[in-house]
DNA sequence: AAATCAATCAACCGAAAGGTTGAATATCAC
DNA sequence: GTGATATTCAACCTTTCGGTTGATTGATTT
């Protein structure tokens, strides 16, 4: 466990690869689409997915002769536990925190 | 301020760092007692503190022949900034989290 | 079948990371 | 002042990182 937050952390040290997931924020991407943008060679681009990929934090599926790329935010959530269990902060998905934050609001105005 | 993430991100990146952050929870420390349970040199060790401060997750404080050693979760804030930047992880502190409910709570018995 | 396109592989390069050891620099205790 | 203690400096070593280029493999188009 502690080694996933190694190769996370180590893969989002670097400039290009945080680009990299932002963009694929936006939608699902081909390699040449992700390296597109960048001014560094193709093949960089593949080694910076491929790190991405053994991180986790995307997915690579190849249909036909493209290869996808898909975020695969989870791994984020191991960062996420890691700063909790650390203590300072308290990454909380805002979804759940809103529906957490009603049900408490409604049990106190049912008593 | 990507720079700073760059920096902040691979001081995170290495377990022995990590561990030093966990240990410096506990209480502020000097090199020597940090570097204690750790098999590498001490001299590694100082390199290792050396990192995490120009990171701005420590600082150091020399009070004679000894160097103390504290932790600055602030920087913490920073990637829990991006995280929320990145827009899949809500980072909230916890202690203005339970004040938000309550107040929350406050107000709708209040009405 | 031939040419093109998507992506990776392989070999290489320079720089940085993480470690070592031994010497150097302050500061403290006697 | 002498000796011990706390920390860093300096030089070195090996491995990893991020990049390049050219060749290679597969799928697609014409």
């Amino acid at each position: 466990m502690s080694k996933n937050l190694d190769i996370i952390f180590s893969a989002l040290a670097d400039p290009t690869r945080r680009d990299i997931l932002v963009m694929l924020l936006e939608d699902d991407m081909a390699v040449t689409d992700v390296a597109h943008p960048f001014k560094i060679s193709l093949a960089a681009i593949s080694k910076h997915l491929m790190i991405l990929s053994h991180a986790g934090l995307i997915t690579q599926e190849k249909r036909g002769r493209v290869k996808w790329c898909k975020l695969q935010p989870d791994a984020m959530l191991t960062v996420s536990t890691w700063m909790h269990s650390f203590g300072q902060f308290e990454p909380v998905n805002l979804d759940s925190f809103e529906r957490f934050l009603v049900e408490e609001l409604n049990n106190k105005t049912e008593i």
